[in-house]
DNA sequence: AAAATACTTGACAGATTTAGTCAGGTTTGT
DNA sequence: ACAAACCTGACTAAATCTGTCAAGTATTTT
């Protein structure tokens, strides 16, 4: 029951992205160097966000990442799920996945409380956009990016 | 965001196990076979279940396991912990952890994203119980272990 | 007391997944 | 043309998961 890194260093990318919403868009080694990110994995990530439609993404000079919509529309259930795969505790409660190999089909009493527990996970998950973030961050700037650097060298990492 | 065969053979077991509740304990050979659950495997997964004070076991011929509560003492939650460890998407949540390795420790969104969420799934877990699951089993009885037998031999799983 | 039944414990190994790297390539602004 | 920046896919080391195996210990029946 843990999240990996993938949806973890996606929800903390977003939100830098999220952070510079209306300016443009930002680049991937600005994020990776924010957020203390692989710069090669962190493509890997973005690649996925891009794909899911969550993010969009400005080739050339000055390129780089913006959302793809308003960060009110944007949660972190629709980041789990872009990096993560969807939320089906069980396999066979996965989209597209057929009863057919469950020996118990009709009245599964496994299944009916992975599939209770998913949807309460998807409304915990969807409840929180990232425009609720960026509003419990307001005025709070972070640490100097300095102070961050030092921090991180001795030895800190981060959620 | 999946559940580990640990934790789903665990449910299903102990499902087994209610289902025998004040009948006496129930052999671990019986619930591996009702279950189709490797005996072996499924002996590691009950001893969790006894150290976390789940269930507990008889010695001797005629002996087993049985439940150490009430079904209606008894959530999905409370095996999910016991099978999964403590259920903190983030490590820095897990019971102990400091904030001491967090560079942003004071108000770290992402810790308080993990955090809510894992209330909510924690609630969705603890919401169900044992005794819910056996009523909405009562009457329907399976089908016969040699039919199941069958099924199983024909390549069919289970959830 | 012996045998049978059943639980206990720990080591181990193969398969799968995760996390992260690397080495190219392509696009686009100046 | 050049450089900044994104794109793509292959690759690997480490961790975790899933399950097996073997050698116990405990209890009850006979």
């Amino acid at each position: 029951m843990k999240l990996s890194t993938k949806g973890k260093y996606g929800v903390r990318a977003l939100f830098e992205i999220a952070r510079n919403y209306g300016k443009g868009p930002l680049a991937i080694k600005e994020i990776a160097e924010r957020q203390q990110i692989s710069l090669s994995y962190l493509e890997q990530i973005l690649h996925r966000l891009g794909k899911a439609g969550i993010i969009e993404s400005v080739r050339g000079p000055h390129g780089g990442y913006e959302l793809a919509r308003k960060p009110v529309e944007l949660t972190i259930g629709d980041v789990v799920r872009a990096l993560e795969g969807p939320i089906a505790l069980s396999h066979c409660l996965e989209p597209g996945a057929t009863t057919d190999g469950c020996y118990q089909a009709e009245d599964c009493v496994a299944r009916m409380v992975w599939s209770k527990v998913g949807e309460k996970i998807e409304e915990a998950l969807d409840s929180i956009t990232f425009e609720q973030l960026l509003r419990q961050y307001h005025g709070k700037d972070r640490e100097h990016p300095a102070h961050r650097k030092k921090l991180v060298a001795a030895g800190k990492g981060a959620c």
